[in-house]
DNA sequence: CTCCCGTTTCAGAAATTACTGAAACAGCGG
DNA sequence: CCGCTGTTTCAGTAATTTCTGAAACGGGAG
């Protein structure tokens, strides 16, 4: 398979963003071939198109395939495996961020409840508040987080593109549905 | 210096969630520090908490004064520079975001209207459209982002904690101000 | 069972990124 | 202007990550 230029400067681009992201530039521009394509790719096709190993390419493949941005489909009649990427990309950012959380913030979360528990050493004092201030922070974006994701994408959607509605409610909502502030909060 | 166990612990735990954020180890130890402190350190005072070079800890630091992230606190009746995390989490995580958004958002907005400008060669019919749709989706986040980014922190963090209200907004919203739908969501 | 087509694994090579120590630099007090 | 304290730069080294080619593996057809 032979990437126009179009193509071509899309998958480097997106595998120079890959990059700076935790992902190996080669599996951005995986993605991104399969992302273009409008039709599943075998894995040799991707070679082809990448000029990078076949073995390399089968790594790719697994890895995206742990992120769920790709999946396994089958061409009839044709013995080898073909891949291609989510068509609803919508899905697909959520995917993402659910899995990013998983792996980052979940643990963190769990390690810093670790530390709070721990008998407060006096020289910590400061520390301690610090930990328990950033527990709660990551808390309250991840409780933010789980409220968009319980919606449907089309909701989603619309809930993005709505404009001053949403935060107009962070203004006026003191009155209906008052926050529980703190005496310094208040000052 | 000398770290606590505690200490120690967050931060060798956020120096390895730094490396997976493209943050060099100890560039993200470095913060851990400072983010723990009590006063402003100065850079021999992280070195000795570290066990890492003094050109190490200056570059460090450097980088992190490009995030916002630290800032340089003068102490009375000392010559050397001292650094300091900012004490504001949220502000903290304000500039974070939107430095993100500034060095990896943007110019990938950029370079995606650029490919969409393209005389369109008839084989990237697909990827022509692919690009569209992505550049779209990716628009519409950054839109929301906009929207809670103008709030003040104090109602940035009331939003957060609110919990339903504001994602009944969407299931209730559709009749206000609905968006034009194309036929096949409405299917 | 064996051959064939395709996939996966893995140890080492290559490339990238992070870190160090030495030297240059900055600015202040004498 | 010199000497002292502290900071920054940079070229080289170390460590890590990514990529490759060769070999092992898998499973269906004959």
């Amino acid at each position: 398979m032979q990437l126009t230029d179009l193509q071509r400067d899309f998958v480097m681009h997106f595998g120079e963003m890959g990059s700076r992201w935790g992902i190996a530039r080669t599996v951005g521009q995986i993605y991104a071939v399969l992302f273009l394509s409008d039709e599943p790719l075998n894995a040799d096709a991707i070679v082809q198109a990448l000029g990078v190993s076949r073995s390399n390419v089968s790594m790719g493949l697994k890895e995206l395939q742990s992120w769920s941005l790709v999946h396994r489909q089958d061409i009839p009649g044709d013995r080898r495996d073909h891949y291609a990427a989510a068509e609803d990309m919508w899905e697909t950012v959520r995917t993402l961020v659910a899995e990013r959380k998983r792996r980052e913030i979940d643990p963190t979360l769990t390690r810093l409840r670790e530390l709070e528990m721990r008998a407060p050493c006096p020289a910590d004092a400061h520390a301690h508040a610090r930990i328990s201030e950033l527990r709660e922070l990551i808390e309250s974006m991840a409780g933010f987080y789980a409220e968009l994701d319980a919606l449907e994408t089309a909701q989603l959607v619309r809930l993005m593109r709505m404009g001053r509605a949403v935060t107009g409610l962070a203004a006026g909502a003191a009155r209906l549905n008052p926050v529980r502030r703190s005496r310094t909060e208040r000052a």
